[in-house]
DNA sequence: TGGTATT
C-alpha cells in the first residue's frame, strides 16, 4: 500500500506500477516510489500524450541529479509528459533511477536509440539505461478468449477485436489434429486496448455452438498457468479431490488410499527425485489426507434428526444386487483393501450396513457392497448442512479434470437417481476399482441432473466388475443401466 | 453416450 504521490497532469490515472529497484538492470521489480515529480506545464497548457505513449525506465543516475537537471538531457527528443525521479518512500532519498514519459511515443524510442548504454553520467561506472519500464511490458496485454465457434478462424478473431487496437498477435489454440479448443489468444499493444476489449466484448455475445456467451479475459499469468499445469497433474495422478467423497464409508478408504499415495511421493521426493511437481503433488495429498481425517469421521456420525434415507431412494434390499458373490476377480480393488486394517477403516465413520454381521469377513465383494449400500443413507442433502458445519471455511476445491479411460475402461450410466452429482456417482464405483472420473451431465439451464453419467477406471477389468455389478442395480423405483460406453466414432449404424 | 478450453 502506498500513495503516489507524483502529480498528474492531467489527471489521468497513471496504471503503471511505480515500483523499482532502483537499478538499472532490473526495473520495476522492488521497492516503491514515493518521489516527487516533475510534470510538464501548467492547467493552461496541459500536456496530452499520444494514446500509445511509452513510460520509459531511466537507470544509472547520480544521485545529485533531480527532475530540473535531468529534463535537458531529456528534452532535446521531444516533449516530456512526465518524468519522475525514484525515491525512497520513507527516507526519500534518491534511487538513482526514474520514469520518464514522453508525450510522443516517437520521442521515446528516439531517446532510447541514443541514450541506452551510450553514454554514462557523471559518477556512474556503468552507462545510463533508457528502455521501456516493467510497465509497459507487463504481460496484462493478452486476452483469452473463450466460447469461440470452433470454426471460427484467427481473420474472424481479429475482425471482432480489432476495433479496440492494434493486435499484435492472434491465436486460436488447437488440439494436435488441428482443430480449434474454441479459444484464442489475442495479444494487443497496450494494456488499455485489451481493456477495453474486455469491457465491450466480454458476455457480450453467444458464437453460434457455443454453449455460453463469449469470454474474453486476461490470460493466465505464469504464476496461474503453473499452478493449472500442476491441478492437472494432480488429477493425472489420481488424486480425486477428496472433497468429492465428503461422507460415507469410502471417505476412509480414499484417505487410507491417498495417505499411502502420499508417503509413496514423499519417499520418492527423498531419493533425489524431487520435482516441483513432485512436491507440489504429495504436499497435496498429504493435505487432503488429513482433512479427510478432520471431517469424515465427524459427519456422517451425527444425524440430523428423524429419518435417515432421504426421500425417494430406498437403500436397495440385498436381493437386488445382481449376484455379487461370485463375481470373480475384483482386481480393481485396490491391495490395502484386502487386509484387515483396511476393512476396519471402510466402516470406521461408524455406520455399519450390516449390523448383524461383522465385515471382518473380509470379502472384499462384499465389502464393496456394504459401502455401496451404505453411501445411499448419509450422501444425501440432509447431511449436507452437517459437513457444510465440518468445513466452516471449506479447503480450496481442486477441480476434477474430465478424462476418458482407455477404450473398454469407461462407462455409462442411466437411471440414475435425481440426486446424484459426480461425487455420489464416483462414490458409487469406487468399490470396482481406481476412478479416474466421474460425470453427471446437468441441464445448463436448470441445473438439474439429466440422470445419466460417466464413470471411467484406469483398466478394463475394473469396468467390467462394475458393470457386472451395478447393472441392474435397484435404487427406489429404477435400475441403473450400467455398460460401456458408446465409442465416439461407432454412433451412426452406417 | 464426455460440456468451460490457457500457446
Amino acid at each position: 500500500m502506498y500513495i503516489k504521490m507524483a502529480t498528474l497532469a492531467n489527471g489521468q490515472a497513471d496504471n503503471a506500477s511505480l515500483s523499482t529497484n532502483g537499478l538499472g538492470s532490473s526495473p520495476g521489480s522492488a521497492g516503491h516510489m514515493n518521489g516527487l515529480s516533475h510534470s510538464p506545464g501548467n492547467p493552461s497548457t496541459i500536456p496530452m500524450k499520444d494514446h500509445d505513449a511509452i513510460k520509459l525506465f531511466i537507470g544509472q543516475i547520480p544521485r545529485n541529479l533531480d527532475e530540473k537537471d535531468l529534463k535537458p538531457l531529456f528534452e532535446e527528443f521531444g516533449k516530456i509528459y512526465e518524468l519522475t525521479v525514484l525515491k525512497d518512500r520513507f527516507t526519500g532519498m534518491h534511487k538513482g533511477c526514474a520514469f520518464l514519459t514522453y508525450c510522443e511515443r516517437e520521442s521515446a524510442l528516439k531517446a532510447q536509440s541514443a541514450l541506452h548504454e551510450q553514454k554514462t553520467l557523471p559518477g556512474m561506472n556503468r552507462p545510463i539505461q533508457v528502455k521501456p519500464a516493467d510497465s509497459e511490458s507487463r504481460g496484462d496485454r493478452k486476452l483469452f478468449v473463450g466460447m469461440l465457434n470452433k470454426q471460427q478462424s484467427e481473420d474472424d478473431v481479429r475482425r471482432l477485436f480489432e476495433a479496440f487496437g492494434n493486435i499484435e498477435e492472434c491465436t486460436i489454440l488447437r488440439g494436435p489434429d488441428g482443430n480449434s479448443k474454441g479459444c484464442a489468444f489475442v495479444k494487443y499493444s497496450s494494456h488499455a486496448e485489451a481493456q477495453a476489449a474486455i469491457n465491450a466484448l466480454h458476455g457480450s455475445q453467444t458464437m453460434p455452438g457455443a454453449s455460453s456467451s463469449l469470454v474474453v479475459k486476461f490470460a493466465d499469468t505464469d504464476k496461474e498457468r503453473t499452478m493449472r499445469r500442476m491441478q492437472q497433474m494432480a488429477g493425472q495422478m489420481g488424486m480425486f479431490n477428496p472433497m468429492a467423497i465428503p461422507f460415507g464409508a469410502y471417505g476412509a478408504y480414499a484417505q487410507a488410499l491417498m495417505q499411502q499415495q502420499a508417503a509413496l511421493m514423499a519417499s520418492v521426493a527423498q531419493g533425489g527425485y524431487l520435482n516441483p511437481m513432485a512436491a507440489f503433488a504429495a504436499a497435496q495429498m498429504q493435505q487432503m489426507a488429513a482433512l479427510n481425517m478432520n471431517g469424515l469421521a465427524a459427519a456422517p456420525m451425527t444425524p440430523t434428526s428423524g429419518g435417515s434415507t432421504p426421500p425417494g431412494i430406498t437403500a436397495p434390499a440385498v436381493p437386488s444386487i445382481p449376484s455379487p458373490i461370485g463375481v470373480n476377480g475384483f482386481t480393481g480393488l485396490p491391495p490395502q483393501a484386502n487386509g484387515q486394517p483396511a476393512a476396519e477403516a471402510v466402516f470406521a465413520n461408524g455406520i455399519h450396513p450390516y449390523p448383524a454381521q461383522s465385515p471382518t469377513a473380509a470379502d472384499p465383494l462384499q465389502q464393496a457392497y456394504a459401502g455401496v449400500q451404505q453411501y445411499a443413507g448419509p450422501a444425501y442433502p440432509a447431511a449436507y448442512g452437517q459437513i457444510s458445519q465440518a468445513f466452516p471455511q471449506p479447503p480450496p476445491m481442486i477441480p476434477q479434470q474430465q478424462r476418458e479411460g482407455p477404450e473398454g475402461c469407461n462407462l455409462f450410466i442411466y437411471h440414475l437417481p435425481q440426486e446424484f452429482g459426480d461425487a455420489e456417482l464416483m462414490q458409487m464405483f469406487l468399490p470396482f476399482g481406481n476412478v479416474i472420473s466421474s460425470k453427471v451431465f446437468v441441464d445448463r439451464a436448470t441445473n438439474q441432473s439429466k440422470c445419466f453419467g460417466f464413470v471411467s477406471f484406469d483398466n478394463p477389468a475394473s469396468a467390467q466388475t462394475a458393470i457386472q455389478a451395478m447393472n441392474g442395480f435397484q435404487i427406489g423405483m429404477k435400475r441403473l443401466k450400467v455398460q460401456l460406453k458408446r465409442p465416439k466414432d461407432a454412433n451412426r449404424p452406417y
